[in-house]
Formats: C-alpha cells, sequence, structure tokens
DNA sequence: CCAAAATTGGACAAGCGAGTCCAGTACCTG
DNA sequence: CAGGTACTGGACTCGCTTGTCCAATTTTGG
C-alpha cells in the first residue's frame, strides 16, 4: 500500500538524518540503505525540488536536511514522493453530495486520517531516538554506527 | 494510497449488499457505481475467485454475494482484490532483525495495522445502516433507492 | 587549467495497473 | 433446438512506476 519510492525516499532521509550535518553522497546513502542508485538519485531529486534536501556538486559535495531531525517528520517525506490522497468529495462525482461523503467512503478517508496523523507525528528524531535495539536502517545495534569515510 | 480497483471491487460489493438478495448483472453494478463495465466484469471475477461473489451466466443470472452483509467486512473485500501487505520484516532483508522491526518500519506496519482494524470492524452492513442522509453510493436520499429492472 | 568528484537530466526498457474489445461458453425461455 | 442473455477469458493498448545508463554540468583541489 505504501509505493517503492516512499520506502526509498524515507530511508535515505532517515539515514541523512542519522549522519552528521555536513550530509551524504548518493553513493553512500544507496549503500547504506540499498537502495538503487541510479534509481535512488531520482527520489533525492525529487526530494530536493520539494525542499526537504539540499544538493551540493563536486568534490566533498552530497546532500544534507534542510530540516533538523526534530522538525521534518515522516509525513513530509511521504507527501514530497507520493502526497497522501485524502477522499475529499464523492469519487463518483455524484453532485448531490459535494463534500459530504457517503458512509463507504467516509470510512475510506478515516483511514487514510489515521495514517496521515500517525505520519505527521512521528518526527525523524522521533525514530532516531527511539529506544530499542535495533538502529532504524537495521544492520548495526545501536552502538556501532558506521561513520562518513 | 489505494488503488482504483479497490474502490471499484467496494463499490460493487457495496450495491449488491444493497439490493435484494437474487443479486445483479454486471451491467447494472457497472451504471449504478459508474465503473466502466468491461473493467468491473474482472473485478467482480477476481471477487468470485476469492469466494465473496458467486456468478450465474444467462436470462435471470448475474452476481450475488456468498455472505450477508452483516458477516462481509470491509477488509475481506480489499484483501481479495489487493491484500493489505503487513510489513512483517526488514524490507531491507538484513538477517541481523528477522522480525523485529526497526523503528522505521514499525511506523509505517503500524499506519498498515491501524488500516487493516479499521477495515475489519466495519461491515457492509455496518456501511449501509450507517444513520446518515446520503446512501452509500450517492446519487439518491435513503429513501428513493432504484430498484431492479 | 585540468582532472576527479558529484549531482543533473534525458533517453530508454521492463513490468504492472487500468481499461477496451471480442470471441467463447453456459444458461434460460420459448 | 434456437436465440437471447450474461459471464468468462484472452489479446491488446496506454500510461505510470521502477530501474538503468550515459552525457552534461558544477564544484573542488592540485
Amino acid at each position: 500500500m505504501l509505493s517503492q519510492t516512499v520506502e526509498y525516499a524515507l530511508r535515505a532521509v532517515v539515514h541523512l538524518a542519522s549522519q552528521a550535518p555536513q550530509g551524504c553522497t548518493t553513493d553512500e546513502i544507496a549503500e547504506a540503505t540499498l537502495v538503487p542508485r541510479a534509481y535512488l538519485s531520482k527520489v533525492l531529486q525529487s526530494l530536493r525540488r520539494s525542499g526537504l534536501v539540499n544538493s551540493q556538486r563536486g568534490i566533498g559535495g552530497g546532500m544534507t536536511l534542510t530540516k533538523t531531525p526534530q522538525e521534518l517528520t515522516i509525513l513530509e517525506v511521504v507527501n514530497a514522493v507520493e502526497p497522501v490522497q485524502r477522499i475529499r468529495t464523492c469519487p463518483l462525482g455524484l453532485a448531490t453530495h459535494g463534500v459530504r461523503l457517503c458512509p463507504l467512503h467516509k470510512r475510506l478517508d478515516n483511514a487514510l486520517a489515521m495514517v496521515e496523523e500517525a505520519f505527521a507525528s512521528s518526527t525523524l528524531a522521533d525514530v532516531l531516538n527511539e529506544p530499542t535495539l535495533s538502529k532504524p536502517l537495521c544492520e548495526f545495534p545501536s552502538t556501532m554506527a558506521p561513520h562518513r569515510g
């Protein structure tokens, strides 16, 4: 139900947030998150166009977050690459309803609202600081994070 | 976030549930739900293969639900055409985790779980009997349901 | 200035979702 | 049995998602 691109974008952003603020190159992110390099660069471009990351070319360049992990929510990342489409008007286009959804679509939209709310209330900092044995992108226990080469 | 096919399947099933138990033809459902006829027939075939509807060819034939609206949940319909894919193991395939999800994927899966739960706890009867002015598939106020021709 | 590092953008391909069309098959009625 | 009704299944199209590859561009460092 969540697209592959959303998954990739979240991995990339979580990895960026877990690194020092100087940022990472696309290759570094790709290696750490196991996302295909060439496709990841497309996803990152999309995040850049949405203003979630800055990019810097050339030696020493790479990607950086434009916000702190405390300020960036999962929802913002999801919406940057594939916006959560709430159901605001009757999908059958029946004028009788306008904004009043029928019971079916009200329930569907409620589910979407719950997802939206859950995503909006999780910041990247929440994800990174959650007390757990497993670091966000797995691989290593929380104490042995790899550092930038 | 919900596919068009899921939307169509739900419309079809809700319409079937709102009709007399003798069922409807594909054409009738298509007309009532504003779903393209030829595609709807594919969706209905899929519902039949999942055992949610029975089909009958020939004059007087059509589609019928195999359960009462009280027994049929939104989740069953959704799962028949596009199963809710919970995240059960680390999508990065990292063996370190096995079933333990990292904080990121735990949150994503939580959202999916909420949706699953919301869908599982809504039966078609719930949808049809909800006290509201708008009938499920819109078009008419609750008292002037069109009947089978 | 040159070369290496890094992002950017476009072209391309495979696969899937959505949708159409049509021939085939089963069923009922007369 | 004939003919109309209705579902079934396959072939096909179109566009989007995922993914690859490469040439162009920007930036830094020697």
